[in-house]
DNA sequence: AGCGCTAGTCTCTTTTTGAGACCAACATTT
DNA sequence: AAATGTTGGTCTCAAAAAGAGACTAGCGCT
């Protein structure tokens, strides 16, 4: 929440007069936050692809629970990512595709994607030596 | 942690067997649920633009708790994103500062930090529109 | 009639996060 | 000299978030 100021301070790479607080208005955190989702990411990733309907994507990915599914859902869809379309079909269901803007960020977010996948060995390397380093 | 499997269905965009699954070695998840955390990416942000020490970095980010800051930079520094030193001094200072592949990942990560940015309008207003729709 | 499919919701438990007290050593202030 | 502040934390307890699993309703199949 308290994010702007931090922000632009950050950006500013001054500490800069923490007056003018706007505490409820921070452009990067307000949208970090929700892509940061221990979800999101993996089901806009599968939403990137094609669309999927609700069952699928339960089944995509078997370790989230309906719940949560059902919530990150909404989340991305209030946001703006994805969008819900639901069939009036015998048993309903419901489709969810990515929309314009879900694309538009799903470009810089897939390199960062990327760059986890290609760097993983690094990342591990790291945390071994850090570990092996805790038990001395 | 179940998310090698899942990725790598999204990834191949198709639905794959399940069976040979790995469930605690996923590249992507892996690294990702690490600078996904609350306060990484604003961490992030902040060193990669010089070393800081710990009080500044809780004077920076007022609304961190002093736990979640020490707790973040550890899980940041394990990870390989930051170095820690400590300099000996009558109240013992510690520095932290960015390593290489630090800058390796922020390089990706800051566009989506910018992509924030520039649409956070989008996003305000399609969260508005679904809010609108949610009373009807 | 009984079962399963659809996309959820509701409740309960466990994990994560946040707020705040406390620490020890030294420097400065009073 | 005694109180106070500064350093970078840890510890405990309360609040919030996430996970597990039961439950729903309408229809199709057997």
């Amino acid at each position: 929440m308290v994010f702007k100021a931090a922000h632009k301070r950050v950006l500013d790479g001054q500490e800069c007069d923490m007056s003018g607080w706007d505490a409820g208005n921070c452009p990067v955190r307000d949208v970090i936050d929700r892509i940061a989702g221990k979800w999101s990411t993996l089901l806009l990733e599968a939403l990137s692809r094609r669309p999927y309907r609700f069952g699928e994507l339960r089944r995509l990915v078997p370790d989230i629970s309906q719940r949560m599914l059902t919530q990150t859902l909404r989340d991305l869809q209030r946001d703006g990512y994805i969008e819900r379309e639901v069939f009036p079909t015998k048993p309903p269901s419901v489709e969810y595709r990515m929309t314009e803007l879900g694309r538009s960020l799903f470009e810089p977010l897939s390199k960062v994607l990327r760059w986890a996948e290609e760097n993983h060995s690094s990342v591990k390397a790291a945390r071994a030596k850090y570990d092996e380093g805790e038990l001395a």
